[in-house]
RNA sequence: GGUCCCUUCGUCUAGCGGUUAGGAUAUCUGGUUUUCAUCCAGAAGAUCACGGGUUCGAAUCCCGUAGGGACCGCCA
């Protein structure tokens, strides 16, 4: 049987880290597995579901470079759903309620005061057919709960190992609304039997509800679906990752000029056994691929590991693999620029600083004027090579008496403006006599 | 309140009854770079959440407690 995994993002927010790597998860279980991945929108709730959302996710996915094999929105199955609903209707799986989401609150409010179980009380399948009649009379419409009737359900989790459930501590679940909708609960479940998912690999926070799906999918066919729950990772504060927490979504830090490979190898070794690096890409994380290093406590997120993931990828570009990104920041980027100043980059796009202070126009007053002057007096003659520097800081040395970081540094903010920087010996000669003479203003 | 889960260096983790509790990353020190970064070498860092129990022996098994998370929606 061939492994067909599924990510089943609902199109209500922008993908975030903890989003991303169950993705990826899934991803590569299918590649690993030379099995099939699906993207699939679940996008059933119509008012709270934007297009938008549904490229951006799209974007996201093709930017990490997780590709699926066949994707479609569960908003094209409404007539599917139907069907399925009028078997579970037809074999007495579900019944009709009439309660409104207010009274349900109520109800809801009410028992937590209790203190009791707060499960749905089940009176809807109290009612008689004339009450039945007497709500629709009124205008009211039934929405549809599932009979459960499983007391435990167990199965072998691929990650967490045996789980037991008590299923008399869940509501029935709402399976369709009073217009009409299916709710992700049943949809998910229709969809994960007819598109042969056999591996179903998700958050933490759904295993109550695998239980619930898993007598679902049993009413509806045999359940063949073997299911793995990884634990969620926590923001960095140790809270919960949200949907609108924009600082990890994927598109911010697209934004913030992230590399692709950075956010991989994080996601690919956080909350894992396996060691905290860099990966050269997409390819080696698939190699090194397996499900059981993933941890089942909940780990959190360093935003301190991903800048330190980017910024050894930065310096590990060579120029011909980013010579295009860099002329669409400069034209005059080169290699040597690019060798010179990737050292002290963060994001390639930090670049930017370095094109300014090397071809900019703009005059520098020394704060050690006395001393600048005496360097400018030695500036060596053209042509400069690796070797200028030392015969030019020398000679200033030995004229000045000056020796170290007293030697060095004014000679640095003279020329960058900055007291940190790539290694003089190289950025003079980016910079070049001419340059050095123009900006230093006595 | 109920159900299910989690707890080992700052962080991510290995560990399946006997280990000097291992690794990665971060940190610190030294060397290289006449700064920073890189690189190399080294160091420090964990009363294994707590309390009991079982055992000759517990991070490991059992019970309890505490802390944290998830779910108990006409959201997904």
């Amino acid at each position: 049987m061939t492994t067909v995994t599924r990510f089943a993002p609902s199109p209500t927010g922008l993908l975030h880290l903890g989003n991303i790597r169950t993705a990826l998860i899934n991803w590569l279980y299918a590649r690993t597995n030379n099995g099939k991945f699906i993207l699939r929108i679940d996008d059933t709730d119509l008012e709270r579901s934007k297009d938008e959302y549904i490229s951006q996710i799209k974007y996201d996915l093709d930017w990490l470079g997780i590709d699926f094999d066949e994707t479609f929105n569960q908003s094209s199955r409404f007539d599917r759903y139907r069907e399925q609903f009028e078997k579970l209707k037809a074999d007495g799986r579900i019944y009709p309620c009439y309660e409104t989401s207010e009274e349900l609150e109520r109800k809801r409010k009410l028992l937590i005061a209790a203190g009791g179980k707060q499960v749905y009380d089940r009176s809807a399948m109290e009612l008689t057919d004339q009450q039945k009649k007497d709500y629709e009379a009124e205008g009211r419409k039934p929405h549809w709960r599932f009979l459960l009737k499983t007391e435990r359900m167990k199965w072998d989790d691929l990650l967490k190992g045996e789980i037991d459930i008590d299923l008399t501590s869940l509501s029935d679940p709402v399976l369709f609304r009073e217009d009409g909708v299916p709710l992700y609960t049943f949809s998910s479940a229709v969809d994960d039997i007819d598109y042969g998912i056999t591996n179903v690999i998700r958050g933490d926070d759904h295993t109550s509800n695998t239980a619930v799906q898993v007598e679902i999918i049993n009413a509806l066919d045999q359940n063949k679906i073997t299911f793995a729950h990884h634990a969620l990772l926590k923001a960095s504060t140790g809270d919960k990752l949200s949907k609108r927490d924009n600082v990890i979504s994927i598109s911010s830090f697209r934004e913030a000029n992230m590399e692709p490979i950075s956010i991989l190898s994080l996601l690919a070794t956080i909350g894992t056994s396996n060691s905290i690096e860099l990966k050269d890409n997409i390819d080696q994380i698939k190699s090194e691929f397996k499900l059981s290093t993933i941890s089942t406590s909940p780990g959190r997120i360093e935003i301190d590991v991903l800048n330190a993931l980017n910024k050894k990828q930065v310096q590990k570009y060579n120029f011909s693999e980013i010579e295009e990104r860099l002329k669409k920041i400069d034209e005059k980027i080169d290699q040597k620029f690019w060798e010179t100043i990737r050292g002290n980059l963060n994001v390639v796009e930090d670049i930017k600083q370095w094109t300014d202070i090397v071809f900019n126009s703009e005059t520098i007053k020394p704060s050690d004027k006395d001393y600048i002057k005496i360097a400018m007096e030695l500036i060596p003659d053209d042509p400069w090579n690796d070797e200028t520097w030392g015969q030019w800081t020398s000679a200033i040395k030995e004229k000045t008496g000056r020796k170290g970081k007293e030697l060095f540094l004014p000679l640095r903010e003279a020329f960058t403006g900055l007291n940190h920087g790539p290694e003089m010996k190289l950025l003079i000669q980016l910079l070049g006599r001419e340059k050095i003479i123009e900006r230093v203003e006595l």
